[in-house]
DNA sequence: GATAAAATTAACCATATGGTTGAATCAATT
DNA sequence: AATTGATTCAACCATATGGTTAATTTTATC
């Protein structure tokens, strides 16, 4: 404990930014949440924007080598897709307002955030995709774009929680029971989708 | 043509709102972008919540149903699929702003979007998932939690629209080729799950 | 063509918001 | 205890933004 006042603001900062967006966010709000007098944020950020990209950085950066690591390791299929659903989805369920939170922020100044990734670079999925069509020439898995089913499995994982609210509302689920929907569906996907590419 | 200043208002709102989100959008901007006097948007909608209102509601209602009817309709599930799929791709094509537009924007206030959507009131997709639970005990299909087939459908459909940017720079795919990658998806997506619950 | 109603505009207004400043307080070092 | 630098705070500031108003122009009606 006895966390810094810097500490506080950036916590407090991922919190409201998170839900609230980079517009929807107020620097009193974030103030207010970390319990700490709003020059503070500009002591140790200098600006709303400063701080958000620390925030978002930070955010990137928690999810992307994660997903990406595991894509590349040299695991034979049939291991690697249960292994990368059980992974992803825990990590979406650990931080659930990230796909969304990534997502909404880049869908503006794209330029800005395309040198802002090319900055950070985490590597590419080729060694997945190269895995994928190799395993399709020896005729292991159905035939298929590499890059299809990469999507797939990042939409069947992620999806789910970017589009947390708008599922319990269709499927009438509390929070209980859509946590025993994410349990299911470790199992579930993962059958799903070894079943899609098995011939 | 001859579009009257209230529809310009709420083309240019569309636009704008989709872009940047509620909080991100300015009154001038959609004014500008309506070729219109700033005033006019009150004189016409009031308050800049009663016109995101109108737009959000646009939006919900040119998705939802077209998403709902379909998955309802009597036709068996070997068919059903593939039109399903090709109906949402084409469907985000037209409006590739649409789902994130309509997630972001509930994460906030979820209470007022519960009453919001329930005086909208689409169908629920019941008879799908009982469908596929018929399906099911027949036999016809490999064992899976109707809910999660259906978020399956759901996910692989709107998440690559979603996350295009995101998809766009892992991939390298500038436009042409993301364009291209959609049209591939249409089929390969209707074999992958049809392979997926394929006994 | 006069009249009334609707539509359009420019000039304002009140307030919220990001940001600044300068004084006060705290902590470490001597 | 004095000095110094880091930290915290309340009071301000400039500006952007949603919204209002009142006058003007356009359109429709008789």
């Amino acid at each position: 404990m006895a966390r810094t006042s810097e500490e506080k603001i950036l916590e407090a900062a991922q919190r409201i930014f998170t839900r609230f967006g980079y517009e929807g966010a107020r620097m009193q709000q974030i103030a207010d949440e970390a319990e700490v007098n709003k020059s503070m944020l500009h002591y140790y950020f200098r600006s709303k924007k400063k701080l958000f990209e620390e925030v978002y950085r930070d955010a990137v950066v928690k999810l992307m080598p994660q997903l990406l690591n595991l894509l590349n390791a040299d695991l034979p299929l049939e291991e690697k897709i249960p292994k990368l659903v059980r992974r992803y989805i825990t990590l979406m369920r650990d931080h659930p307002r990230l796909p969304g939170f990534i997502i909404q922020e880049l869908h503006q100044n794209r330029e800005e955030w395309l040198n802002f990734m090319d900055n950070l670079d985490f590597g590419k999925p080729k060694k997945f995709l190269e895995q994928v069509r190799r395993n399709q020439e020896q005729g292991k898995i159905v035939k298929i774009e590499p890059r299809q089913l990469l999507i797939n499995i990042l939409s069947l994982c992620v999806f789910p929680f970017a589009a947390q609210p708008m599922i319990k509302y269709m499927l009438k689920m509390d929070d209980a029971e859509f946590e025993n929907f994410l349990d299911v569906r470790v199992e579930s996907l993962s059958t799903f989708i070894l079943n899609a590419i098995t011939p």
